[in-house]
RNA sequence: UGCCCGGUAGCUCAGUGGCAGAGCAGGUGACUGUUAAUCACUUGGUCGCUGGUUCGAUCCCAGCCCGGGCAGCCA
């Protein structure tokens, strides 16, 4: 007899003479004569309830079925007699694979996020794991599916790089050399001739520029990989490894960039909806109340776009009392981009047209010469969850900025060529998939989407 | 990294300058088509660590460690 998932039992249509179920089981309720056993295998939610009469010749052995062991049950799915479920297994026979004693740290009970974290090797049994790691794949899965089905090319960059700049901030380095014992150079300086790579190297913090080389073949082409910034970063929304899509659109402009932005959330945030239907009303019910409401919200209306000199402008008159001073050319604060999305415009944000010196030295100089063609979304709750930009295409205008972010045109002579030959323009954007996965799911810490998260500090498991 | 809050039983928390508490979990028993079952009884403690003040510190003070929130950096 072959296994069958709980999720498939559960959705039965008719019931069946015989089958097998595999799972741990999550807790026993013993009666007089036979004990209600609930057994989840993590394909669904749900769990199935196992009625073991006691004159199974197993019943013996009950008293060791206890929460948290694995346990294979053969039987028959019948209509269940109780409330609260349509179907349930009277148990032929149940063995147990593997016990779990009194020190099992998953209770019946609520648990805090806190202390989930610090077993994190168990906690996807849990139900609120179990519900944010199946929507986690399947969101991973939409991403593909959103991508390809618009005849966009999934592009592999690499994630040992020797380019360090891109002001990108702290980078986590790779490199074999001893670190008590590094080969010098006659200055005293570390010789990373002798280095594995022959170069200092690092782990990537975007793939962007390697996914313009593809746009720029292949037209329409996206990453999604994991991403390493070695910033001292302590918040909800920051992790030293995520997952980031990037897209990059050969003859697209900004509004196309920004276009695909918006349509790319609300395809994720429907598949959801459809494929996470029970995992989603969990999270509403127990994360936040407001999430479903929150999900049809976004999907009904058109985000709202808006230029930093417009957004300046709002912030400056709505009459609020600011924390940090609003002035043009200033980077915008969380309270300013929350107020713009949580209150001002109640929706997700695009906010764009930056001041030139904020920004990286790869984005399109607008035709104002001060600012330039970058973007971010902000959602409700979270606050950036893509930042974006068309890129400068035109080769002098690149050179320039190079100059003024003091980049050396030797290192970037590849991401110059491309300017040289054939240029086009070309704009892409990153979405944190974490970010993504926070906004879809309502969990308010990044650390709680991620199967084993990496912040500063911790690297455990 | 800065500011703020916290660390007491396996978990969630209360508490006091003078013998350490509850609920849940665990154990024992009862009861029951139950579903975070219920009822009775019961086991369980380096009060984060180090030092100081004190006759006496879990409590007050300092430093450190760990966790959380917010901010910065960003996705």
């Amino acid at each position: 007899m072959s296994r069958i998932l709980v999720q498939d039992a559960l959705a039965a249509t008719a019931p069946r003479d015989s089958l097998l179920l595999q799972g741990w089981v999550r807790t026993r309720r013993d009666a007089k004569a036979f004990s209600f056993i609930e057994l989840n295998d993590g394909s669904s939610l749900r769990g199935i309830q196992i009625i073991a009469n006691a004159t199974l010749p197993d019943y013996a052995h009950i008293e060791r079925v206890t929460t948290g062991a694995a346990l294979e049950v053969r039987g028959k799915l019948v209509p269940s007699q109780g409330q609260g479920q349509k179907w349930e297994v009277i148990a032929d026979a149940f063995t147990i694979v593997g016990e779990a004693d009194a020190t099992y740290p998953l209770q019946k009970k609520g648990h805090t996020m806190e202390f989930l974290r610090e077993i994190a090797h168990l906690r996807p049994r849990s139900n609120l794991f179990g519900a944010v790691f199946r929507v986690r794949s399947r969101l991973a899965f939409a991403i593909h599916q959103f991508f390809q089905d618009k005849g966009f090319f999934y592009i592999h960059t690499p994630i040992v790089t020797a380019s360090d700049c891109e002001g990108a901030g702290e980078l986590f380095r790779v490199s074999t050399l001893d670190p008590k014992n590094p080969p010098k150079k006659p200055d005293g300086a570390i010789d990373y001739q002798q280095d594995f790579f022959a170069k200092p190297t690092y782990l990537t913090v975007s793939g962007q520029l390697e996914a313009e080389i593809f746009a720029c073949a292949l037209s329409n082409v996206y990453t999604f990989g994991p991403t390493f910034r070695a910033e001292n970063s302590n918040t909800s929304r920051h992790a030293a490894e995520f997952w980031m899509i990037e897209p990059e659109m050969a003859f697209c402009d900004l509004q196309g960039d920004m276009t695909l932005a918006e349509e790319f959330v609300k395809y994720l945030i429907r598949d959801a909806k459809e494929h996470c239907a029970a995992d989603l009303e969990f999270f509403g019910k127990f994360v936040d109340k407001e999430l479903l409401k929150r999900h049809d919200f976004v999907l009904e209306r058109p985000f709202q776009r808006c230029t930093y000199t417009d957004a300046i402008q709002i912030l400056e008159t709505c009459g609020r009392k600011w924390e940090h001073p609003v002035k043009w050319g200033d980077n915008m604060q969380s309270e300013h981009e929350r107020f713009l999305a949580e209150e001002h415009f109640k929706c997700p944000v695009t906010v764009y047209n930056y001041p030139r010196t904020l920004k990286p030295f790869y984005m399109r100089v607008n035709d104002d010469g001060r600012t330039v063609t970058a973007m971010d979304l902000l959602v409700p709750g979270i606050g950036e969850i893509i930042g974006g930009s068309q890129r400068e295409e035109r080769l002098e205008v690149l050179r320039e900025s190079m100059a003024q972010h003091k980049l050396s045109e030797k290192e970037y002579w590849w991401y110059l060529d491309l300017r040289r030959f054939g240029t086009v323009p070309h704009a892409g954007f990153g979405l944190g998939f974490e970010r993504m996965l926070m906004f879809v799911t309502g969990v308010g810490n990044i650390r709680d989407v991620i199967p084993f998260a990496r912040t500063p500090g911790t690297a455990e498991f």
